[in-house]
DNA sequence: GCCAACGTTGGC
DNA sequence: GCCAACGTTGGC
């Protein structure tokens, strides 16, 4: 089974990276979109996750691993939600701003920054690579 | 704080 | 089922 790698968006105002990396796993609840759901449930156990500061920093600052495929999210009130447990593997050593992202030949047509909206996409292998070459990771 | 993008809702 | 109005996200 090939691994999959894939963005989430968060604004450290909410939960930042430092938290996360403290609480050593998270339970990715609360994604109210159809698209963002769709990419929740194809999450594989194992796939990478790039961790993005949107609103403040706007930056992608570290990585981490799906630790749990899709389930019914808890904090859906009504509605068919899902959500995936991560926990974070490491951060980035150089953390990467949406500034470079937009810039660089192969980052700028990342869902990132077409979809400005959407809070849980895909990435390409050679986006991923791209990311991680920038994020001097490896 | 403003505003563009865009997803969602609701009237017809 | 279409489309205008509205609400939310997120960059600047």
């Amino acid at each position: 089974m090939a691994q999959h790698y894939w963005l989430v968006k968060q604004e450290p105002s909410d939960y930042a990276w430092s938290a996360f990396e403290k609480d050593g796993r998270a339970a990715w609840t609360g994604v109210r979109n159809y698209a963002a759901r769709l990419h929740l449930r194809a999450m594989a156990v194992g796939d990478r996750v790039a961790y993005y500061h949107s609103n403040e920093g706007k930056e992608v600052v570290g990585v981490a691993q799906v630790v749990r495929t899709a389930y019914p999210d808890p904090t859906a009130d009504e509605g068919d939600w899902s959500a995936v447990d991560l926990a974070p593997l490491h951060p980035l050593k150089a953390s990467v701003p949406l500034t470079v992202i937009k810039a660089d030949k192969v980052l700028k047509d990342m869902a990132l920054v077409k979809q400005s909206r959407l809070s849980v996409m895909p990435v390409t292998p050679a986006q991923w690579e791209r990311l991680m070459e920038l994020g001097k990771v490896g």
